[in-house]
RNA sequence: GACCUCUUGGUCAAGCGGUUAAGACACCGCCCUUUCACGGCGGUAACACGGGUUCGAGUCCCGUAGAGGUCGCCA
């Protein structure tokens, strides 16, 4: 049978690391098994509609490259595949249980079932519905419900005995019947709770392989009594663990933590998010760690998803990044860091060709580079202690002499070049009776104003031109004369 | 609170009854070197705890502890 999976996200106006990796699986594995991978957009709560929400979906999804097979904007054969546009479809379903007993009317207010609960709670119990409503004679609904009366309806949970389903990852699972709350299915508005609206849609868009947050694992029991109440075949259930912010708590927006979108905007390539996450969760059995999304549709299969948590590390994925960036070409690195740097510099006035040769190897992520390059812009201030080096013998008296040789050497310099820099610098050196180190330390010191720079004192000076270096040196002497 | 699930180094993780308990990130050290980075080499560091079962347990079973989830006419 052909496998079928679907992503189904709501609208919430971006996309969260957890559910992309959601994505990520569940196309992989259709992809894997020569399936199908579907969409479906669950908008059934209409208050927390966000304009715009639906296109970030499509979009995130169309960058990450998972492409699904069917969904609203693709069609395909079980549509629509907007849930708001299914809205009365799922009725009928739910009177068919209603009339094969697996199902009942209940008319029951809001405000006693509070009242209930708050009972409940009081006692320190657990609430559950008492089934007030299961027992009402059928005439009497029928009066209630023609006099237009406001109603649900619930599953009727089966007081005893046991409920359970196979999860692919965590094998069986059963509980007892009886710690089980008649769920509503069909809202007063007459719209399907989540729920139920999932069951019916995967049964009927086909779906082999549900893959979701284990926060589904509580309700799985519930959904496999349905599907046998209809008989149906219920789905093979792939319930994942959630990414975590840390070991107490999910990823999340509302604290702080980035989305798919924030990761890009920082200037994080998506090919490394993909790896950093395809392993966040789910193992190859291998040495090998660095997988395109192609070769990942190949290799994923079920068993190396993982039955714990697991937290979400940046400096990892910062690492996956910095590897993928160096994998660059340099045109195509050059191309995306550019941005980055016109933020702190002029691109009039640098090389960026050089400057990106240099900077490729040391770029973790592109957010961090204009903060790298401004001292090109502007030298910053800094203390003379910034000169004092144990490990290049460089100190502070002899960095006034370091800055003494080279200066005449460099404004002798026409040919502005590194490799004529560096010849004409390192041809004075030896008979000054200094180390390489304690003059090319203080000079480089000198110019950038900075403990480490992308280059060394020759690349810099290049950078900056024989001018500007030159009024660095003369200010460098200045402070150090004091 | 009830029910369900999870538990290997700081983090991601391999392991599926017999291993010196992989590997990666991070960290530390050394090498390379005009800084930093890259690259190379090396190092510190883990089976939550307690009982079983077994000749033998990180691997199986039972408890305990900790963590997460569910208990909505939200999804």
């Amino acid at each position: 049978m052909e496998v079928r999976t679907r992503f189904a996200p709501s609208p919430t106006g971006y996309m969260h690391l957890g559910n992309l990796r959601t994505a990520l699986y569940t196309y992989l594995f259709a992809r894997r098994n020569g399936g199908k991978f579907i969409l479906r957009i669950e908008d059934t709560d209409q208050e927390r509609e966000v304009p715009g929400a639906v296109e970030l979906i499509y979009k995130s999804l169309a960058t990450a490259g998972l492409t699904h097979d069917e969904g609203p904007d693709v069609g395909g054969p079980c549509g629509p595949y907007v849930q708001s546009e299914r809205r009365d479809l799922y009725l009928p379903w739910a009177k068919k249980l209603v009339e094969s007993g697996h199902a009942y009317y209940c008319f029951c207010t809001k405000e006693r079932l509070d009242e209930a609960r708050a009972e409940a709670e009081r006692r320190g119990e657990t609430f559950k519905y008492d089934k007030h409503c299961l027992h009402m004679p059928k005439e009497e609904v029928q009066r209630r419900l023609d006099a237009g009366e406001p109603y649900v309806i619930r599953q009727n949970v089966p007081t005893e005995g046991k409920a359970g389903f196979d999860d692919v990852i965590y094998g069986h699972v059963e509980v007892d019947c009886d710690t089980l709350d008649d769920s509503v299915l069909i809202k007063a508005d007459g719209l399907p709770t989540y729920n139920f609206a999932n069951v019916i849609d995967d049964h009927l868009m086909g779906i082999t392989h549900v893959m979701r947050g284990n926060e589904y694992l509580s309700s799985a029991p519930k959904y496999n009594l349905l599907y046998e109440a209809f008989g149906w075949e219920p789905p093979k259930y792939v319930h994942l663990t959630p990414v975590m912010a840390n070991a107490q708590r999910k990823l999340s927006k509302r604290k702080g933590d980035p989305s798919f979108e924030d990761l890009l905007n920082e200037g994080y390539l998506t090919e490394a998010i993909i790896n950093y996450l395809a392993l966040l969760g789910w193992s190859p059995r291998g040495e090998r760690e660095f997988y395109t999304l192609k070769e990942l549709e190949q290799v994923f299969d079920l068993e190396g998803l993982s039955k714990s948590p697991s937290i979400f590390d940046t400096v990892k994925l910062n690492w996956f990044n910095a590897e993928y960036i160096r994998k660059l070409t340099p045109e195509e690195y050059l191309e995306r860091a550019t941005p980055w740097l016109n933020r702190a510099l002029d691109p009039a006035k640098f090389d960026y060709k050089r400057l990106g040769e240099l900077l490729q190897s040391r770029t973790e992520v592109f957010s961090q580079l204009p903060e790298m390059v401004a001292f090109l812009a502007e030298l910053p201030a800094f203390d003379t202690e910034l000169y004092v080096n144990k490990k290049q013998k460089s100190t502070l008296e002899s960095s006034v002499r370091a800055l003494e040789l080279v200066r005449p050497v460099l404004e002798s310099v026409d040919d502005w070049t590194e490799a004529e820099l560096h010849d004409r610098v390192m041809a004075v050196i030896p008979d000054s009776g200094m180390k390489n180190a304690q003059v090319l330390w203080p000079l480089r010191i000198a110019i950038s104003g900075k403990m480490s720079t992308p280059g060394g004192a020759f690349e810099i000076a290049y950078l900056l031109g024989k001018d500007e270096t030159l009024r660095r040196v003369a200010l460098a002497q200045e402070a150090l004369a004091k």
